[in-house]
DNA sequence: GTATTTATGTTTAGTTTCTAAACTATTTGT
DNA sequence: ACAAATAGTTTAGAAACTAAACATAAATAC
């Protein structure tokens, strides 16, 4: 009896558990799905600055590459970074070897976006890290480092 | 000359804090971007599961109430709940006093599918667990309300 | 009581973000 | 040499919204 009752409290605890990871995710989703400006760039869409973050500051990284960063098809990224905007930010070089095979690399004005949002972002997370102490935070990053590579299986 | 490396250091573990959990963010997106059957129902959208879930099991919520819950706009919500499929799952009454208002519950096929995602969301949250142990379950469970409380703000 | 403002929900057209599939070259494997 | 695999492109379509316009109804102001 009282057994059953310890029994659904601790399932109603882990129930919460769940639904609060899965509210986080949520919220965090919904901050970033409109067009924000990162430097000179003029206003770009959540898929494309997440574009810009996945070429990053490298020489040049396979389109496949990029694809496979971003978890999304080989047409997808195509059509992100041919549209007129993106034009301006990512250049497109053919592969020193490969003639099948195009390097995407960021432009100076998207390596100036790159690094805007890279400060907007780490500003974001910062303000999340003073909700917590420095204890908590040691281990939630460790559990996110522990949970990243558990998924990447 | 040290102090600027260690600094530079410093700065480098929090970056890949930010990148980290953006990652995490990222992997848990992708793993529910397809549709997927729950109970009876049928397969059903990420979108139409995560109104199925956000109705619950109440008696009957009101539209904008919904919108609210899963921070889209009014309009989407209409778009979803009159779609087909749902005509079986979600069950629209007007409202006792109001008659603006429309109430959204749940069928008992819609209670089914409701169930069938919840189990399988406790088992994937179940995983998750797995790979921390006790002391970072308690502390990574009461970093995530705490960050929640942040971002309802 | 009446006029104005606000609120509920619906509809429509448009944008974003992909996907699968078909295709063209090129590279790799046998 | 030839078949299979691979890199990337193109196209049509689906999902998931948004804003804005709209029709009613309810709340508020006077």
């Amino acid at each position: 009896m009282d057994k059953n009752k310890n029994q659904s409290k601790k399932l109603n605890n882990r129930a919460r558990g769940s639904h609060n990871l899965g509210r986080l995710i949520m919220q965090l989703q919904q901050l970033e799905r409109h067009p924000r400006t990162f430097g000179e760039a003029g206003a770009l869409t959540p898929s494309e600055i997440h574009t810009i973050d996945a070429i990053g500051l490298e020489h040049g990284i396979l389109m496949s590459e990029l694809a496979d960063r971003l978890g999304v098809t080989k047409g997808a990224i195509t059509q992100i970074v041919t549209r007129k905007k993106m034009k301006e930010l990512v250049k497109r070089t053919p592969h020193p070897t490969d003639s099948r095979a195009v390097l995407v690399s960021l432009t100076e004005k998207g390596k100036d976006a790159y690094r805007a949002h890279e400060t907007l972002h780490q500003h974001f997370y910062q303000q999340l890290r003073s909700q917590l102490d420095p204890k908590e935070i040691e281990i939630f990053e460790r559990c996110i480092e522990k949970l990243n590579t558990f998924l990447e299986k």
